[in-house]
DNA sequence: TTAATTATTGTAATTTGGACAATAATTTAA
DNA sequence: TTAAATTATTGTCCAAATTACAATAATTAA
């Protein structure tokens, strides 16, 4: 069988695409440049970069999402991998997908490197966005939600201490879908919470109980298996 | 800031690592090769090799799988990406990992191309692989049990009409768990069978009745939602 | 015909889930 | 000071699902 030179495949690319989801408003937003170089200039993309020939991915990831938007110290998780022979004007590039969460108010975003603009946008109010970055944003979604249900990623997207409402919210927002109150309260059963003797503050109303997430609780190996975030 | 021009990044490889899983015996399994050539020469390996320039990720994995071991055919599930630097010891390659589950008596494996053998090893009995095989086989038999809970994969391990305990005992090797025969039954109710009017042959007690996986009943997208592959 | 073996169905007790009511704690307005 | 408003939290009842295990059915082999 014919193989080409061993060297003759080592003209491609990776490049990271970093799909930040958070949610303010009742909605699921994802986090967009806007393109302020060829090709694609000034259409709307993920933030998205080549790796370096000697970085790691995952740093690479990090990296790029704090050039182009500031983010700084975000945890990413892999996502899939997109690699159509064309799916890149200016040559074969690879690129592989990680996400994140996080709560839109807690984080200041601002345009730099050659992304133009920043903006988080609706996911049911998404355009046209750059390369086949629509296609890559609805598979990582759908990555997102499998995961919410089978890793405690959830907590990310909630301050350190939440209510049970804020919790509720959460899953609600997320899998769009309303659970009753009482019921939510006895489902979350196996998810290892620790309760404090702290209330909300400055609400006009009875003040909520707060609760964290009970991490080495959830990491005591035997336990691992306990425990599931699914509804 | 510092950018390096953008040909230099063109400088680096892909890979493909087929993970093929079947079960006989009452093991999980993997499809192994033993590399004949440089480097890891001589020790066992996860099937695969680089994809060629212009090629599609799928369908290279396809390929490659062919190249080395003869099966030809077997649709493959994406599960990671790997790419730490340092983990090929000839260049910068990242790799794109791809499995698939068959039922190993179903098919002839030969070793070709630059395979030097190529063997079914169990996952408890796994011996140190070339490069971070081991990592990544781990990694995609974690993958492989999150997809066989939400996508009707299970079927791949399966003959096209099977006895609901063999359906059973492919739930318990591969969450190493028994289930009570009864009960499995009423939980089963959401994954869509077709009850045949056959029965096993050549059993030396009462045959069990035949069934297969309803797939277009699964496929009508309203009620997709319905149907779930938990235990 | 009967014993052995496995398939299949049934049942009763227990646990979980969903709808909704009752009670508790807090702020605000009268 | 008190009552109304608002949301948090807990409880209860009934239906549905789960579990353990028993009963029955179909087949082969002796």
């Amino acid at each position: 069988m014919y193989r080409i030179d061993f060297n003759d495949f080592f003209t491609s690319a990776f490049s990271v695409d970093c799909i930040l989801f958070g949610y303010s408003e009742g909605e699921i937003k994802a986090l967009l440049i806007k393109r302020a170089m060829q090709p694609f200039e000034n259409l709307w993309a993920i933030p998205g970069d080549l790796i370096y020939p000697d970085e790691d991915l995952q740093q690479a990831a990090e990296r790029v999402l704090f050039e182009l938007t500031g983010l700084n110290n975000i945890a990413m998780h892999q996502s899939q991998t997109f690699g159509k022979p064309n799916r890149h004007p200016q040559g074969r590039v690879i690129t592989i997908s990680y996400f994140a969460l996080l709560r839109i108010e807690d984080f200041e975003v601002k345009a730099s490197s050659w992304a133009g603009d920043v903006q988080w946008v609706s996911l049911k109010n998404m355009p046209d966005l750059a390369f086949d970055h629509n296609h890559i944003l609805s598979s990582t979604y759908e990555m997102l939600k499998l995961k919410l249900q089978n890793e405690p990623i959830c907590f990310d997207l909630l301050p350190e201490r939440f209510t049970l409402n804020e919790f509720q919210q959460l899953y609600e927002f997320t899998f769009e879908q309303a659970f009753d109150k009482a019921n939510f309260r006895k489902k979350i059963k196996y998810i290892p919470l620790i309760a404090h003797d702290e209330k909300q503050q400055n609400v006009k109303h009875r003040p909520a109980k707060l609760f964290s997430f009970d991490k080495s609780s959830f990491e005591e190996e035997t336990k691992q298996n306990r425990y599931t975030f699914k509804m």
